[in-house]
DNA sequence: CATGACGCACTGTGATCACATTTGCCCGAA
DNA sequence: TTCGGGCAAATGTGATCACAGTGCGTCATG
């Protein structure tokens, strides 16, 4: 057990005491989210357990969490790896990305402001600096982060939270499709996209984020 | 620890030799999406143990990944009940469906066959009896039935697996739907699918989808 | 050198237990 | 009657353990 203080109240009055499963599954789903693992990585329940030091049991537990939502495999034995996506289930994912974004970012257009366009600029800015050092990590994280900004707009949590789960089915994947093409260029169509909103263009918006995500997945063939 | 006779393969050769926790996740996942518990539910860890003869871990195990499914809503204290939706998230899941639903019956038409149409057909019969007797749960299980009959056909797993943790959140909600309004008529618009699926008319067929989806679920004004 | 069988280390599973917290109820006071 | 305090039962959490199945490396054999 660990020491009691790790149960007192946190110095920020609003965080809750996260459990201890709770910590390892966050950890776990940033990794898997973030593509810092490959597709296929092996997991144990004892090393994640070491890892975070903590028991099996909220290892185990986080598993079974992030595993029902996708981000992890479970083999008929109960071993864990990271997803191995076909290319139809790749293509697949990205057909609900592009179901589910454009409406996101269509919601979010009517609440959009000038200061929330300002934060995606420097986030895409962040993301080109990835770009030019070769970061898939960073790639990653800042490209998710700047379509999630827009998409909180839409005040459509049921909405996002499937997409996050989807995001994360992809993680690994994005590593390897990020580490594989060797671009110096940012995602052109993340100036479409700031462009329609900046002009509140619907039908716009809708187009370039459907082609971003598109876009992006469109180069992954096995 | 069970008899041992319980690890030792079924009758049946390709039925896996399903763990405890399994068992007791597919045992609780279809009592939720058919209905058969009312929202804000509460349930025990050791209460789940005793109705499935396992010990509280195997109970937990299928908590957390159903509630990380949204099937299951974890109070702060870690206490579980069945999710009870505000207006807002109904709202929202019924959009969500409104959006998969009409594109997997769209993919499910290309490669629709007659017998497809007389097997919905049949399980719309089944759903007219349950509404005459007024059985909630045999409505919504006949339901599903017939929608999944169709999407099955669309071959898109992933969007599939995404609409049924939808549905699941729905479960206990739709009880309360149906119990309260007492209709004796089976939804109108299962029989434009089937016109629709006949005449092999795409638009005819979303339409319908997408009415029979926002129709079911309009009639919930808290 | 290739191949297959053996065995051991490793891994997930489920039961059990101690513990801290929460919940619900009862009783007494205002 | 209503509100509040306190206690006991109930509940989730995490650690630990025994066990069975898996998988991988090694070694012997062809």
């Amino acid at each position: 057990m660990p020491d009691t203080l790790t149960r007192l109240p946190s110095a920020q009055p609003d965080a809750p005491v996260q459990a201890a499963h709770d910590r390892v599954y966050r950890g776990l789903r940033q990794q898997i989210m973030h593509g810092e693992l490959p597709p296929g990585h092996a997991l144990t329940l004892r090393g994640i357990g070491k890892a975070f030091e903590v028991s099996m049991t909220p290892a185990r537990e986080a598993v079974r969490r992030l595993s029902a939502e996708g981000a992890l495999t479970l083999s008929a034995s109960g071993r864990v790896t990271t997803p191995e996506l076909s290319n139809d289930r790749i293509e697949e994912l990205a057909q609900i990305r592009a179901l589910l974004e454009p409406e996101l970012g269509s919601r979010a257009l009517r609440r959009a402001h000038l200061a929330l366009i300002d934060r995606m600029e420097a986030i895409n800015e962040s993301n080109a600096r990835a770009v030019n050092l070769h970061d898939p990590v960073n790639y990653i994280r800042t490209n998710l982060e700047f379509h999630r900004t827009l998409y909180l707009r839409a005040q459509s949590p049921a909405i996002l939270g499937l997409l996050e789960t989807v995001w994360l089915q992809l993680g690994p994947t994005m590593r390897v499709l990020y580490t594989r093409l060797r671009r110096t260029t940012p995602p052109p169509y993340h100036r479409h996209i700031l462009e329609a909103l900046r002009a509140g263009d619907d039908a716009a918006l809708r187009l370039a984020i459907r082609t971003d995500v598109t876009q992006g997945l469109k180069h992954l063939q096995n």
